[in-house]
Parts: C-alpha cells; structure tokens; sequence
DNA sequence: GATTGCCATATTGTCCGGCAATCCGGCAAG
DNA sequence: CTTGCCGGATTGCCGGACAATATGGCAATC
C-alpha cells in the first residue's frame, strides 16, 4: 500500500506544510466542528489577526477552501461559511449515490476479501460504538464505510471527490444532533447492506439506494428542525428589541 | 432552464470577473489550448508580468488552477503545469465510467425526451463536423455529448466534476492529434450510444462502456507515441551536444 | 572518476503597508 | 415608503521587502 524507496526501503516523505495550508486546516476544522456556522462572514483582516498570519495568506487558504465547497468567495464581499439549501443537501445525496453504486459495482464485479473484510470491521466499529453510545465514533465509521466503498472503485479522483461530498454533508448537519434511535438505525443499516453486497449487485444496489434515501430524507428533516429553532430565535429577538 | 428573476423576467445577471479569474482563465486557455505543455514550470515572476498582474494575483490563480488538477503546487517548488501519467489516463476514464453510467441510469430511468433530443442534435452535429472535416468541432461535439449525458443526472456537483474531468483529459491530450479514422470511429459510436439509450438501460450500460474503453485504449496508444517521439527528440539532442 | 561539501544564484513563502473600488447601513429629502 | 446620498468598513490588487529553500556548478576529497 505504501511506497517505498528502492534504495532505503523507507517510504518516510518528510514535507513541512505551508502556512497557507496550515490556515486553511484551522478554518476547516472550525467549521466541520461547527464552531464557525453557516453563514458566518470571515473577516480576512480578523482572521488574519486571529491566526496570526498575513492577509494575503488568509486570501489563499480561502481559495482552497473555496474549492473545496466549504466557504463562498463573493466578489466584493469577502468570505462566507457556505450554507446549504435543501437542494444542496439532496444533490449531495445524489452524487454519493452515483459514487457509491460505482463503489458497488467494482465491488460485485471484482469480489475483493480484503475489501469485504474492511467493510466487516467497520460494521462491527459501528455497532460497538452504539452500544458504548459513542456518537462520534458512530459517525466517524459511517463516514469510512462508505469512504471504503467508493475506494473499491479503485479511483483516486473519485475517492478525493467522494471525500469531498462528505466534507460538504458533515457541514450541511454541523450542529446537528442525531437521536439515538436514528443511530441505531445506521448501524443495523450497515450490517444489512454488507449482507446485500455478499448476496448480489442487484440487491446490494437496491440496499445501497434504499439507505441513502432515509439517510436524505433524516438530514432534511433535521434541517428543517434547524431551521425552525432559529426562525424562533430570530423572532425571540425582534420581540426583545421591540420591546 | 434559465433562472428569471419574479419581478423583471430577467435572467441577466451582471458581473465583472476579478483579475484573479481572469489570470487563471488566461493560463487554463493557455494549457488546454496546448500552448502550455505539460511540465512547463510556470515562475510566478514572469507570469506577473506576462500577465500585468501582482505576484498575489499569480498565486491566487495559480491556487484555483492547482484546484482543477491542472497545475500541481509544490513547495518551495512552485507551479507545473501537470504532467499526467498512464495511471492518470486510466483513472480519468474510470471515474468518467462511474459519471457517466450514473447519467445512463437516469436517463433510462426518466426518458426525458428533451434530453434524448440534445443528444440526437449532437449526434448529428459531430457527423457534421466529421464530413466537413472539422476536428476541433468533433471533439466539442463529443465532449459535449458526454457532458449532456451526465446532466441528466440532474447533479450540479456530477456535472462540475465531470467537467473537471474532461479538462484533465484535455490537459492529456493536449498536443496529440487524431487520425481521421478514429474520428470517424467516434462518430459511429456516438449513434450507436444513442441507440442503445433508447433500446434498454443494459445494452447503453455496456455500449457506453465499451465506448469509453475504446477511447482510453486510444488515448494511451496517443501518449506512448507522443512519449516515444519525445525521447526521440531528446535522444537527437543530446547528440548534436555531443557532437 | 565518483562522491561530497560548499557556494552563488534564482525562486518561492510570507509579510507589510497602501490605495482605489466597492459594499453596507443609516439618514435625509422627496 | 421610496429614493438619493454619505461615511465607515471591507475587499481587490499592488509593489516592495526579506528569509528560507532549491538548484546547478565548482572545488576538494577519496
């Protein structure tokens, strides 16, 4: 799996990171976190202060940050935490289900152990988080499932893709809290779109499409529920201004 | 398909272009026009000033274009303009295939019949090309074809990436050119797709398969010539140094 | 002759200060 | 309530600067 040199045998790429690379990880990880919310204008002189680097460098890690669908850079108006409409969410959905079914395929067709294998560990993850009532971890093995899926393709370009849509997904339900029903749903899910995979393409196909589906339909509906809580806030507010 | 504002009926949505854009439409132009060639450094200095821009402006293109896949950003390196590998070609048209078949899916799935119609024009249009000779028009033709068909997924991120995609591979092929022989190939595959799109999800399943294998199998055998041509030159370089 | 160490040069990474263009909120006039 | 205007805040872009790093060549060494 790793490369390895033909000379030392090590594979050890030593690389520091730049600066700008460094900031954009800052930025990412506060707003997949949910610390930073949709919405939110990033002031590049204030960020450049707070992580105390130069605006020019805050300007190239918004770049990146850009492409990667995280903030919106609008012209004349600075940086923005991107958020997500309902349509953004049920496209999000729509092209995992392209990747993953391709990830089915390549599965199916080629019938590699070890990638059943992985898939198997993972459920077991899922599930002993939930009984331990890990949330986190729960959701951590969710994403790698399915991340472990699309790299059965065997792809680079739609691995980096795929992990990209999940970037978009985690911050489209950043401060959204699943129940614990919900979760338990998940990891039976998995157990049986494993057994669907085992059986045949068609069924792990249909499973597949079936899961993704629910999946959508529950982050919409937790949107919706965000959306109304802070509709409530916002009118709170009026009411404490006016009065 | 065009978005009309409720109030005015008008659509046109008015913006300028930040130079940054501009500079890194500039280069892209340069790149898949071939006027760029793959492992060409690009010095930030003299770009500025190719370009009559700042260095800032330079790195912030250059990001983007790094974002595209188009230019790869090493540290304390600079900027290259990408060099794709047999390896790449490959994944290209892999995750091409998973694109791609997602479109058939749909597509067979919905029938729409207006969808159906851009292809059957385009079909026509690049048998057009090819009677008249126009190879520029037959590959816009084809690109197109494919893209329309991923549309029909419905996808914005599908179609983005898949555009993405598609600029990769022309970034590849830059500078090799096609036999008349296989344009003509490219025609006949492009209305017997079409056939198969109307006939049954399977057959386009396997056609469009069929389709894009023919055409990475081409592709390779392209580079390797434009490889062997290359150490050619080099070799003969080398000699008259030598000599 | 091949390897190593060193050095000059070219280039990048990052920062800073600056300025015009643009956006935004508010206030006044109609 | 709309329109026009104004000032502060912010961005877009620039040019200069300097340390850190890469690169190629030359000399010293084995």
């Amino acid at each position: 799996m790793t490369e390895t040199s033909p000379i030392t045998g090590l594979g050890a790429n030593i690389q520091r990171q730049s600066t700008t690379d460094q900031a954009a990880d800052a930025v990412r990880q506060a707003i997949l976190s949910g610390r930073l919310l949709p919405g939110t204008p990033l002031r590049e002189a204030a960020l450049a202060a707070e992580l105390a680097v130069s605006r020019s460098t805050v300007r190239e890690a918004a770049r990146v940050l850009a492409s990667e669908g995280l903030v919106r850079y609008q012209m004349n108006r600075g940086i923005v935490v991107t958020e997500s409409t309902a349509e953004d969410v049920a496209d999000i959905y729509a092209a995992r289900a392209a990747l993953e079914l391709a990830g089915v395929d390549a599965l199916t067709e080629h019938r590699d152990p070890a990638v059943y294998a992985d898939l198997a560990d993972l459920v077991e993850q899922i599930e002993h988080a939930f009984h331990r009532g890990d949330t986190a971890a729960v959701l951590d093995g969710d994403r790698l499932f399915h991340a472990t899926l699309v790299a059965a393709t065997g792809s680079p370009r739609l691995r980096r893709f795929y992990l990209q849509l999940q970037q978009e997904q985690r911050l489209a339900l950043a401060l959204a809290e699943r129940s614990r029903r919900e979760l338990g749903r998940t990891a039976d899910d998995h157990r049986q779109l494993l057994d669907a995979l085992h059986r045949s393409p068609a069924q792990a196909r249909a499973e597949l499409t079936a899961h993704l589906h629910a999946g959508a339909a529950e982050l919409q509906q937790l949107l919706d529920l965000l959306a109304q809580r802070k509709q409530l806030a916002h009118r709170a507010e009026g009411e404490t201004t006016h009065g």
